[in-house]
DNA sequence: TGTACATCAGTGAACGCGCGTTCACTGATGTAC
DNA sequence: TGTACATCAGTGAACGCGCGTTCACTGATGTAC
């Protein structure tokens, strides 16, 4: 047998990685395969024997998403601790509309990154994108102030300000008033969870 | 002189109103020249004589919204009749998170469009895109409940509410849950407007 | 231990196609006289 | 009023370039004996 099965495994994972990075900062249709495979350190024909489409390595670099920083982001919130479900979104919130995250361009959340890009996308990449937010609602469901409306609308409300915020903030050229959006976005977002 | 300046003017107003429904559809870079000017009922090479590049219709496409349904959104909302603050901003979030407004690909906002393909545009683009998003803060800052917090900091928080949660309905695969993604962020929207 | 061989991840040139842009030309309009 | 002419919006073929995808080939790995 050649080589080893990890060693073509430890391939498509920097192939994915690269993607996600390079269409986070540049969209889909701007990154090139060429591009992606010089960043994992390969040439263009080798991408074939690990995706069958540039959409396919779409799909896998949004989801990768969830599996990499997202899950250090619900660890961080305390997920797994005693940690209550009120202080969890207080900090998943302080993380996500925070401005270093506004600056991440390379490794922010898709959910910002590429919203119109996958609304116009093949329906696993929406899936994907749909997986991020449904693991963003979940943690809030638990967290949200539940006496000025239903949990479950509260939490899809929160989400929609704060993916919202930062998406308005990253678009607008006018540094000053993105950082007010995502102000503003931050203070209600915070004023919208279970205060104890 | 051959022709009159109101041809070429007509023309010109043809092309803007192509672009901004099919860039709405389809995005920036899915749509050629070539679809744009068939559907003004004109041929490729006209465009030049019109625009010097696809980014200076781009920008002019995004500009147009503000001009033609914006203005008739804020004409109805009531800003030249004697109508409460309050009731303009209920009146606006009615028509934004409309399930009528879901479906509208063709005449949607192109914030809710185009975010990302914006974000990676030149500066003009993304000031149009912030002159979208200003007329919507300056409206509703006359309308919110500024007894929680500072009426301009509520106002582009429900701004990216709006925006957000339409953004998020677009782009989910699962129809019933964006469809409670845009209820949620209706329901939440007009409990930020001021009660009276 | 050493040599022949099979496998297959990766290479890099080439193919096809589409699209933004250019440009020489057309023909409708309306002015000059 | 009628005819020649200048203007320029629009036409459509062609150019160039880039990129997704294909494919014949290479060479490193490790097994067979």
């Amino acid at each position: 047998m050649p080589y080893s099965v990890e060693h073509k495994q430890m391939s498509r994972k920097k192939i994915v990685e690269s993607a996600r990075v390079l269409f986070n900062r540049h969209g889909f249709q701007d990154v090139t395969i060429e591009m992606v495979m010089a960043e994992a350190g390969l040439t263009r024909g080798a991408f074939y024997g690990h995706f069958p489409s540039k959409e396919a390595l779409y799909e896998a670099a949004v989801s990768s998403f969830l599996m990499g920083r997202g899950a250090i982001w619900r660890e961080e919130s305390g997920v797994h601790s005693a940690t209550s479900g009120a202080e969890m979104s207080r900090r998943m919130i302080n993380g996500y509309l925070s401005s270093e995250h506004l600056d991440d361009l390379d490794g922010q959340c898709p959910m910002i990154a590429l919203p119109s890009d996958v609304a116009r996308a093949n329906p696993q990449v929406r899936l994907a994108y749909q997986e991020l937010l449904g693991a963003m609602v979940g943690l809030f469901e638990t967290g949200v102030d539940s006496t000025t409306g239903p949990a479950r609308e509260q939490a899809l409300s929160l989400a929609a300000l704060c993916v919202g915020g930062m998406i308005l903030a990253r678009t607008l050229p006018d540094s000053g008033l993105a950082e007010e959006v995502r102000r503003a976005a931050f203070n209600t977002a915070q004023s919208m969870t279970a205060r104890q």
